[in-house]
DNA sequence: GTCCATGCAAACTGTTTGCACGCGC
DNA sequence: GCGCGTGCAAACAGTTTGCATGGAC
């Protein structure tokens, strides 16, 4: 598993350690490709391995986004989500009605960031591409609680 | 002012009143065309008209964001940003090192958004497009730091 | 006068931190 | 065994909510 080297020789540069509980917190990143949140990723190191808290997955995922192994969205709610990072880059789009997500690639923003850069000087490290709106079902339900009003 | 009238008239139609606090607010954010945050919103609101509580500024936001005046943001940081919508969409870029932001337009945004919309059948309401990375200041602090390390 | 909106304070959610113990190296 | 990482609980920041009073219409 390549993450798993990566992680385990950039902490060893810093004189950082690599624990179970990193080993678990990346490995269930990597193995669900979705964005996960703080708690859900919780829950699911509590199953594999009885104690691991809170407060260590917050620093643990602290930690791999600053290595690079993770990025985090937020996804217009108020708590951010997690997901290992892919490849190829991708995007989110949330459902306001149900909350659904739709991932999807965009591969003009690497353009946009491109032109930017070069226009202001800036070095751009992290980009999101965040749509919201109605999927087909819950744009079906809005019209028909329309007409229910009226 | 055409966004009073619009506030106005949205809130009439639903039984809902103009206040002496969401006018103050509005007007705030409609004169400093700046993403301010609610602590902020709240300052300048009791520098007008002395009595207006932060709860009252939150429940305005959302009341200005459903009507469609207003638009939220998450720059990164842990709490949010307001501004009143313009005519042009707009998206940001953040400095990690110094916070600064850089607002740039990117009209490939749209494109994007129309075709997902087209393949998935999604109807898309807002779209937010987030850069962030180091400004040319903060890029040199950053190298010269680096090399104190060796 | 009616009923929505407000102010206040308390509740709540997501996240961070201080400290003593535990464990990777 | 040294020192970083952890668990726990308390602290914290931003935001929301219940309730009695105030004010728009």
């Amino acid at each position: 598993m390549l993450s798993e080297e990566r992680l385990n020789a950039t902490l060893h540069a810093s004189g950082r350690r690599l624990t179970r509980q990193r080993r678990i917190v990346l490995e269930i990143l990597k193995e669900s490709q979705e964005h996960l949140d703080a708690e859900t990723i919780h829950d699911q190191a509590k199953a594999r391995d009885s104690q691991v808290s809170l407060a260590t997955v917050y620093r643990t995922l602290a930690l791999l986004k600053e290595i690079g192994l993770v990025e985090e969205h937020r996804l217009g709610e108020g708590h951010a989500h997690f997901e290992a990072v892919q490849s190829s880059p991708h995007y989110h789009f949330t459902c306001l009605g149900c909350g659904r997500v739709i991932e999807f690639d965009a591969p003009q923003v690497m353009e946009v960031a491109r032109a930017l850069g070069e226009r202001e000087g800036v070095e751009i490290t992290t980009t999101h591409l965040f749509f919201s709106g109605y999927c087909p079902q819950c744009q079906q339900e809005r019209r028909n609680s329309r007409n229910d009003q009226l």
